[in-house]
DNA sequence: GGTGGATAGTTGCATCTGATACTATCTGGC
DNA sequence: GCCAGATAGTATCAGATGCAACTATCCACC
């Protein structure tokens, strides 16, 4: 029990961890990533940053790190890294050669494709292991209140310094 | 699985990062991170771990460390670093004595019980910021389906290598 | 046609994180 | 009692991350 003999305060009392939606989604994410990141990382030597890179060429085709950056929210540091990592292994292509000489179109190299096209698999084996025993449509309103969520921090990092405007 | 059996798979095909739910679930979580985490430093110098053990230590009272761990699923040592910055800054007290002289029971100080009551209202904000305009209904089911998440990701790390077995 | 400011990308640095190894202490079998 | 193994916690090291500073290039405007 509490050492101390006063019992909280009532605002702090109804602050429980286990229910406070940022613990949980942190823990969620956490325990979700470090699954995903130790498959890809024992199977393929890929980090997720590397991997995301693989999957939005191999979505959009060929496209410069800038673009890279704003498709994927990822900073532009660990998008130069990933592409940097890839292209010591040849699963990138960099023409540097451009109409803007400041940046380097990247492309999946054909033995990139084709990784592409051996890890998508089990990548959706993984997901569909995670979500298995939910309703589809349980899935489908979960994605959508991750993006509400996740616009609804950004409005709050990037617009209002503290939450009071919000809840006015 | 069919991995090689098309040269078009369509299985790849049918992996879009922007609908993969182990990315939405990321991306979430670290724009949600990123908020809390920066409000916590800025404001008071409190990094997530320790801010989680205020919150337990509070809601939960003295324990000693492997039971924080534990309680958060934070590492050890991360569960050991943030209780020596709050002990350093007098927010916790451990006692070293024990019918065990290995651990230590922490506690919050009177200081510490302050701040988390200082702290509280403000998470809440930022939790009722997050949520706003989205129904409890949803929320509730937002939780629950987290928590399944956390669940099936720690099955398939602990007990099945791969998810094949999880598929069958 | 040169200059100021914006943009693409890299490097350096400081921090956080987690795995491993280590010390200290406890527990159970002999 | 004593030793093997388990447990609590810390220290050490490697890798990931992100911010800030930097270089190089482009664009707009005078």
């Amino acid at each position: 029990m509490t050492l101390q003999s006063r019992p909280e305060p009532a605002d702090a009392a109804s602050l429980q961890l286990d229910a406070y939606l940022p613990y949980r989604l942190s823990v969620a994410s956490n325990a979700v990533s470090r699954l995903i990141a130790r498959a890809y990382e024992d199977r393929f030597g890929l980090t997720i940053p590397q991997w995301r890179l693989i999957c939005v060429l191999a979505e959009d085709g060929p496209m410069n790190q800038s673009a890279l950056v704003s498709r994927t929210g990822m900073d532009k540091v660990t998008v130069s890294r990933a592409a940097q990592g890839l292209t010591r292994r040849h699963l990138l292509e960099r023409s540097e050669n451009d109409l803007d000489g400041r940046s380097h179109v990247v492309a999946l190299s054909l033995e990139g494709v084709r990784l592409h096209a051996e890890i998508a698999p089990l990548a959706l084996a993984y997901e569909a292991a995670l979500i298995s025993g939910l309703d589809p449509h349980e899935v489908a309103l979960l994605k959508r209140l991750l993006l509400r969520l996740q616009g609804a921090a950004g409005v709050l990092a990037g617009e209002t310094p503290s939450p009071s405007q919000a809840l006015a």
